[in-house]
DNA sequence: CAAGCTCTGGACATAACTGTCTATTGGCAC
DNA sequence: GTGCCAATAGACAGTTATGTCCAGAGCTTG
């Protein structure tokens, strides 16, 4: 379930106070708006109870948007332009073996100021009655996988035995999240070894390990 | 989207024909709604929208349940009858070595009448706002990752390594179904061997490979 | 064939939600 | 301080959903 109190911007030191007679801005409904995408659903992202909960009337909201739909646009934009080109970006990163680039891949999925999984599940949700959303995400997959394969690739896997890593690893990651399984970041620690072994088909760099565990402690990342 | 024609008692010949005044039975309306649940998610199983599709009128409805939350638990019970414990017994069934044991649980995967994925991911989506629910699936899920573990273990896999490849291997397979990749199945067959030697870290047995291949050609599991 | 039971249809009450229109508020520029 | 305008509130209309009540249709059984 969403949480009870969205950061507004009215009630945020970082952006500049509000002026005139506004009480919320374009930005407080998108973030409440994405909240509760991501928490209860798109079915769930209701004029009414966002109004409600920020304040203010319904009607307001209409200044800000066209109507229902072009809010739920303007969320589906902003996880066009972030989630997928960030996950290929960190697959492209340098790194001098494939364990650490295996762990840059990791970034995203333990860090989720990089990648957003929630929001990913969300929109493919939504997309289970939206056909051309449901492409968008299929193009999306594909260009994933693309990437996680030239990885594998790079680091000198034939063509299908990086092929079928890149797919178990990108599934797998996904499936993790799909499964929300909620362990302590300690468990998920303990196991990475042995799962990269698993996905790398050999044992893993010792300290490219050791740097991505430092990167997870350093991040505070739960 | 649920498809337009759901199979209903009335047409079905299996089925002894309807008696008196019946148009639709009980188990029309949980048809219909599985349907609706696994396609649409449970936000879109609606009594009015229905009893429409059905052509009877919406009051009938309460004839054969309570209210729309009896109908939902009936379909819940189903599912917790049915997946976990046919994905158990598929990890728990003899082979003569891993790699037929893993094709086991392929089986799941691959055949939708033991194992139904789809009904599966709604029932996830619907845990979302029903915190209860939640609970029963984690349940589930550490009772199979359970039993994944213990097949591997079987096969003399150490502790440790049995853990993560069970890990890797469920959550891959849930991560292949969650993203709903539509590849047709002589593709997902050229690449099972790659699969295989992934999951294992080892050659997989050619024997249970060209076994499991053939069980999918003669079910003509698409 | 009449009574009884099962199932259905239609009317009614209620609630939640979307979107439109209009009036009004409060700050800002001139 | 007057006029302007961005932003908000409130009233209204329309849609879609749930659930209740009761009348009635049509087998089934005595």
């Amino acid at each position: 379930m969403a949480r009870d109190t969205p950061l507004l911007d009215r009630n945020n030191p970082d952006v500049e106070p509000l002026i005139g007679h506004t009480k919320v801005t374009r930005n407080d409904w998108l973030n409440l708006a994405r909240d509760i995408l991501v928490n209860d659903g798109v079915a769930e992202v209701k004029v009414l109870k966002m109004a409600e909960r920020l304040g203010v009337s319904r009607s307001s909201f209409y200044w800000y948007f066209k109507n229902r739909k072009d809010l739920l646009n303007a969320l589906l934009d902003e996880w066009g332009v972030r989630n997928t080109a960030r996950l290929i970006a960190h697959c492209q990163a340098d790194a001098p073996n494939i364990t650490a680039a295996t762990c840059n891949f990791f970034r995203c999925f333990v860090n989720p100021a990089i990648f957003d999984t929630g929001l990913d599940f969300a929109v493919r949700e939504w997309a289970r009655r939206d056909p051309p959303l449901r492409a968008r995400i299929d193009a999306a997959d594909t260009e994933r996988i693309a990437a996680v394969t030239a990885m594998f690739a790079c680091y000198g896997y034939d063509a299908t035995d990086a092929d079928a890593r890149a797919r178990i690893l990108y599934f797998m990651q996904l499936g993790y999240h799909a499964l929300k399984v909620a362990e302590p970041m300690e468990v998920r620690i303990s196991r990475i070894e042995a799962y990269l072994h698993g996905f790398l088909g050999q044992a893993p760099d010792q300290a490219a390990l050791a740097a991505f565990i430092t990167y997870i402690r350093d991040n505070d990342l739960r």
